[in-house]
DNA sequence: TGTCCACTGGAAGGGAGGGCTT
DNA sequence: AAGCCCTCCCTTCCAGTGGACA
């Protein structure tokens, strides 16, 4: 390095930038709880009325709760959690378990993973597979009445399980008790979909809803008191500019109330801004963050897609830009074909290939509606919802795709 | 009014892949 | 090694269907 001036330095503009996040960026996170959480207070009130019947020894209700993603339903739960284990910390009568049912989707996982948390010795864990369902059951119910003690077992994301699973697990668990002479097991069920328990054994119904609680979406003035006490930590006076806060509210406020949104607007409006060496947060960043949290969003998605579900989708994109009108589950069927045979991987069916696409329309990567086109057949209409040329650029690193570079296809879909 | 198309989506089950048990 | 168990991904089979057209 010679002996340059400090103007055309590479390091000049690392020394000029500040760093704007005051401390962990982790307060900026929706995982991260709080010591209180603003507008929320009534909820937790009522909740905690419930589950104080823990803290005498006895049993606690049933739960279950309501409400829509980024409503404070999990923060609140573990808020509590903590609060409990603090009350309980010298009696030690009480144990908080929770877990998301959106990563332990199986009724084997389920009763695998509280089992777990109940046992410290290693070599006497449950594996997570080999043993039957019944054998674990057992485990867990003799780990359980150890001791005469008071299980809080949280399954956030319950829908998730009902949909995946069945209700067989909840079944069980919600009659635990029954088996049980020492300890007591209650039960908080987290979900986000009102209709979930229409699915559900009227007996585990009832026996789950002892109590139900439904968590309304936060506006955008509750917003931005949950933004303001977030960011005062978070950051020194006079970096988030004025305006900021109230436009993450109201844009989160349009998104059915998602705090979770809101926060993350902020805090990657903030990284934004820092990687630009900008010593201020503005509006201008937040309309950037907006942006890249909804791109990214897609491209993580389709990036982590199986590699049949990438031929799919790759089927979808190669026929609508050829734009030859409505697009339904035979063309892209004969589309995925040809191209499974040029990257050389196996055919699957066609009821095979249509679950995918039902899984790519729950992704909301594509829309796919029945429609019914009379003598021409009934049928799913389809068409993506995600920008053509990313998403094509996307599917195309994946190594098993090289093949499909500039790859046109043939077959002809019937023009209109 | 009925026909008939091009699928839809449920049911059942196979088999591979993880792993435990004896 | 043989015999289990549980889950995942997939196939086979098939009754059912909305609505344009004859």
């Amino acid at each position: 390095m010679g002996g340059g001036h400090l103007e055309d330095n590479v390091f000049k503009q690392y020394l000029k930038s500040k760093q704007l996040f005051r401390r962990n960026r982790e307060i900026l996170r929706p995982s991260y709880i709080p010591d209180e959480l603003p507008h929320r207070q009534q909820q937790i009130s009522q909740l905690a009325s419930v589950l104080v019947t823990a803290l005498k020894g006895e049993r606690p209700s049933n739960i279950l709760i309501f409400g829509k993603t980024g409503t404070g339903k999990t923060a609140s739960v573990k808020y509590l959690g903590n609060e409990i284990k603090k009350a309980d910390s010298e009696l030690n009568k009480v144990s908080f378990v929770y877990m998301n049912c959106e990563i332990v989707d199986t009724q084997y996982g389920v009763l695998q993973n509280i089992g777990n948390r109940l046992i410290d010795d290693f070599n006497e864990r449950i594996p997570f597979t080999g043993w039957s369902t019944e054998r674990v059951y057992n485990i867990l119910r003799d780990k359980i009445d150890e001791e005469k003690k008071v299980f809080i077992v949280v399954l956030d994301e319950i829908d998730k399980l009902v949909y995946k699973s069945g209700d067989d697990v909840l079944y069980h668990l919600s009659k635990i008790n029954d088996d049980l002479q020492n300890a007591r097991v209650s039960l908080i069920g987290i979900s986000n979909d009102l209709k979930f328990t229409e699915f559900l054994d009227p007996r585990v119904k009832s026996r789950l809803g002892e109590e139900k609680m439904v968590f309304p979406p936060y506006n955008a003035e509750q917003l931005k008191d949950i933004l303001s006490q977030r960011a005062a930590v978070a950051f020194d006076d006079g970096v988030v500019e004025e305006s900021v806060i109230p436009l993450c509210s109201a844009l989160a406020a349009q998104e059915h109330g998602d705090a979770r949104r809101a926060l993350d607007l902020l805090r990657v409006a903030a990284e934004i801004a820092e990687r630009n060496y900008d010593d201020k947060i503005t509006e201008a960043h937040v309309h950037k963050a907006k942006n890249k949290i909804e791109l990214d969003c897609v491209t993580e998605t389709v990036k982590t897609l199986p590699t049949q579900s990438k031929l799919v989708l790759m089927s979808i994109i190669l026929n609508e830009e050829k734009d030859n009108g409505r697009l339904t589950t035979g063309d892209v069927y004969g589309t995925y074909r040809e191209l499974s045979h040029v990257v050389g991987v196996s055919i699957l069916t066609q009821r095979r290939v249509t679950d995918l696409i039902s899984e790519l329309d729950m992704l909301g990567i594509i829309r796919a509606r029945v429609k019914s086109f009379g003598r021409g057949g009934r049928t799913k209409e389809i068409e993506s919802s995600v920008p053509l040329l990313e998403t094509k650029r996307v599917l195309e690193e994946d190594e098993m795709m090289y093949g499909l570079k500039n790859y046109k296809p043939k077959t002809q879909t019937t023009l209109m």
